[in-house]
DNA sequence: TCTTGAAATTATGCATGCAAATTTTCTTAA
DNA sequence: TTAAGAAAATTTGCATGCATAATTTCAAGA
């Protein structure tokens, strides 16, 4: 509160960088570089690296430095069961506990984001999406919950913002979002788990051909490389 | 592999110092002593800090050094339907992947877990219990879903091991162990996943026991000091 | 005796320096 | 010209030092 500790700063830092994507490709990042950036000493950047590596948003590899980390299709495919679950945990839990007012929150931002689904705004589209879901987390009260389903999506966004993006996927998930905010008004837990399971199974698969698709733009140029 | 760097053994280092409750009572661990007990400086030794402090195990006031996390009773209460959720899911992959020899690899453990419940040693039935649940996790072949479950049930571990422990919970948790090992062998997802979910609700209990009985404890004590 | 507050002590946060490991560059031989 | 190896230059890992914040100690007044 009084002195919002330097390192902590950092870590916040680095992570907005990371999902802004500025060092993509999981290649190697200087701490040097990043101490230029944020005009920090390399201390407490080197205990923000390990925090971030923690949390599983950098790799750290011994004496090599850091890089940002390599999302597989196949880490995708373990953590889609388990975000399935928890979101599920919290449709239900949500459902029991959400006052009018968050709801009302919530349908505000359902509309605003429809708007950019309409207008195919993909950027502020992603933001209120992931607003919204934060929300439904938040209405559990459960804060446990919240953070470890945070951290998922974390390491998902490393695979998101896109230009290569099925429109038909789009629509379809906002059709989904309809009905989430349906099932929400209506305070119906088991409708509510399974529409949100079922929008995160589209999530899913389009994160999958994001990282497919980087995965053969890369092949190419690495195969041809040796490496 | 090739130079094990210093950081990541102090984090486990420290991490075992926690488990063994060489550090009880969240209160203040001078940076100093650390240093002194693993012959490290403070460098590798506070990049350490901060990792435990991101897993949940330690609590970072700035300015004010470190302690371990306190659980209180709504903390479990948080954790208690997230990791039920979690429990449910790996009973049900578990039962579709399973191999015999890892069936009777936990049935093995399940045996020797059963031989320290007839003789009351708390402690080593206590290592295989968490044995057994960590083979049902490794089962399922999702690491993220193992690694999500490890950081929660350690968090866990902070309020475990202690004397006072009801008998009848623990004949209780040794009949659900019986259940489990039934519906594992059987293959039968659905019961495997109840149980579990029923079992963890005697854990969640008896952890929520314990860590009442300390406050009672404390409490006194630190109502006179006026703190 | 108890309370209050100021000085002294101690601990934390961060910057810098040095050694070891890694990467790059340069040289030399085929 | 290319390949292999050695030397140079970076880069990482850790130790130490200094400034600031927190804690303890101690003294003086009520």
């Amino acid at each position: 509160m009084s002195t919002p500790s330097l390192h902590d700063e950092i870590v916040g830092h680095i992570r907005d960088m990371i999902f802004a994507g500025e060092f993509i490709g999981g290649q190697r990042v200087p701490e040097k570089l990043l101490c230029q950036q944020l005009s920090v000493s390399r201390t407490p950047l080197r205990e923000a690296l390990k925090v971030l590596a923690a949390e599983g948003l950098l790799t750290l590899l011994p004496n090599r430095g850091a890089r940002v980390a390599r999302m597989t299709v196949d880490d995708v495919d373990e953590m889609f069961p388990v975000m399935g679950v928890l979101e599920g945990l919290a449709g239900e839990i949500a459902c029991k506990r959400i006052t009018d007012d968050e709801i009302d929150e919530i349908r505000a931002l359902h509309y605003q984001m429809a708007a950019h689904h309409k207008r195919k705004e993909l950027a502020p589209y992603f933001k209120l999406n992931q607003k919204i879901h934060g929300k439904i987390f938040a209405a559990t009260g459960n804060g446990i919950l919240g953070s470890i389903y945070e951290s998922l999506t974390a390491r998902i966004r490393l695979a998101r913002y896109r230009a290569n993006f099925s429109y038909e996927r789009w629509d379809q998930a906002m059709a989904e979002h309809e009905e989430i905010l349906e099932a929400l008004s209506d305070r119906d837990g088991p409708r509510l788990a399974a529409v949100l399971e079922r929008h995160l199974e589209n999530t899913c698969e389009t994160v999958k051909e994001v990282i497919r698709a980087m995965d053969d733009e890369n092949a190419p140029a690495k195969a041809a490389a040796g490496a």
